[in-house]
DNA sequence: GTAATACTTCAGTACAGATTTAACTATGAT
DNA sequence: ATCATAGTTAAATCTGTACTGAAGTATTAC
């Protein structure tokens, strides 16, 4: 077991590989160009990566054409690549420009539901006006909440039918609070893209905050972008 | 970030260190020279990797006399090693000897809460008996489930006190099944190893059920050892 | 049809970083 | 005081594996 172990450890362990993983922790899938671009790399040497990864179940391929597109397997990968990215260490000795953070850091997907610092906010937010509750480090959704949740147009009954989680906690490694991760996550990061309050970005690393977003995450959640 | 995030992930990555963290997933603090044979390799070498995880701030150190005692720093570092080994392909096409599994299947600590075969069995006793309920895949405690953790010696207040998560369930890579963590987890081995139902083996990878663990296992949690 | 794009395969090379050899300090045992 | 054990440090060597270059297939565009 202990070889396998390192087989996991050591496939991870490689810059490229490791920058691959992390490009594509916001869930998104990347064609073999874009990730090669990503790494800078040449293609035939993604093209390597990419093959050893996928042999060992960490991504999966679906192909459109001349292109391949990939993406993480399962949930657990993401989580794993959030676990080694949660061990970075907190200290941020105040980088040369200290406002010039990447959107990514405002507003990245974690996996499929809302994190960042986006995330946090509502989450906080939402537990501010007692929508969800937090009782010993777990969520919970009051009376009231299930009222607002269909209010706000997410049918919790159709998310409660789906095998994953429904509500959990989430440690957001880059903002070091909790957000709200599971089904109800998801359901609000899709219905903020559809009701376009964010767009995705082409290269996907970030998420943009719309004029309409910006009102409306104001009105709903009292953030200010 | 990214050069960060490669950083640890490159550190994991290498065989030697690998195995290095996977050997102390048990919680125990092991010496330089333990961890040397555990990884059959020279002394000097051994020192040149624990130098660098702890530079990385992965472990941490104690000193006593002569020897150094080298632990995770702290419970991410063994969730993220967790999450990583989750990731091992659960293929397992029939092994050899069926059989001849070794202890640590049976019964190994994750981290510091029960985990493995009796972890999983203990928690589906637990649920079974109505002493924990499963709420949307989180775990709380019954009314019935107070008088009996104080029936068993286990004080609820006490744990209470302690920073960390009261009760939460934990996905056991090994068992593929989810099994108490946080601080009731911990408690529960605490108190089995204290009234000698478990032992902790020398070197201690694996956790041995003594005669007496036998008998009580089976009438508290019916579990057929 | 031809050309261009997306990606793969293979053999040869290079180099970072692990390991070894050797000499060192510090604590504990007799 | 002497020896053994635990661990460290430094320079020399060795090696696995990533990368390069060259040549291939498959799909789309024109």
């Amino acid at each position: 077991m202990e070889d396998q172990f390192i087989k996991i450890a050591s496939l991870i362990g490689d810059p490229v590989r490791a920058i691959i993983m992390w490009t594509l922790l916001d869930g998104k899938a990347f064609t073999a160009t874009e990730l090669a671009i990503a790494v800078s790399t040449s293609p035939q040497n993604i093209s390597m990566h990419l093959a050893k990864l996928l042999d060992a179940g960490l991504l999966c391929v679906e192909k459109q054409g001349r292109h391949k597109y990939y993406r993480f397997s399962n949930k657990e990968v993401a989580y794993a690549i959030e676990a080694m990215a949660s061990l970075i260490p907190p200290e941020t000795p105040q980088k040369k420009n200290p406002e010039k953070h990447s959107p990514i850091k405002n507003c990245r997907t974690c996996y499929d539901h809302l994190a960042g610092k986006i995330g946090v906010a509502v989450t906080e937010s939402l537990l501010k006006q007692n929508i969800i509750l937090d009782s010993d480090a777990k969520f919970e959704l009051s009376p009231e909440g299930v009222k607002w949740f269909s209010d706000f147009g997410i049918n919790l009954e159709d998310l409660k039918k789906q095998r994953r989680l429904f509500l959990k906690p989430c440690l957001d490694w880059s903002e070091r609070k909790n957000h709200i991760a599971g089904s109800i996550g998801a359901s609000l990061l899709d219905k903020m893209i559809a009701d376009d309050w964010l767009r995705r970005t082409k290269d996907s690393r970030a998420i943009q905050i719309t004029g309409k977003g910006e009102k409306e995450l104001f009105r709903y959640f009292k953030i200010v972008v």
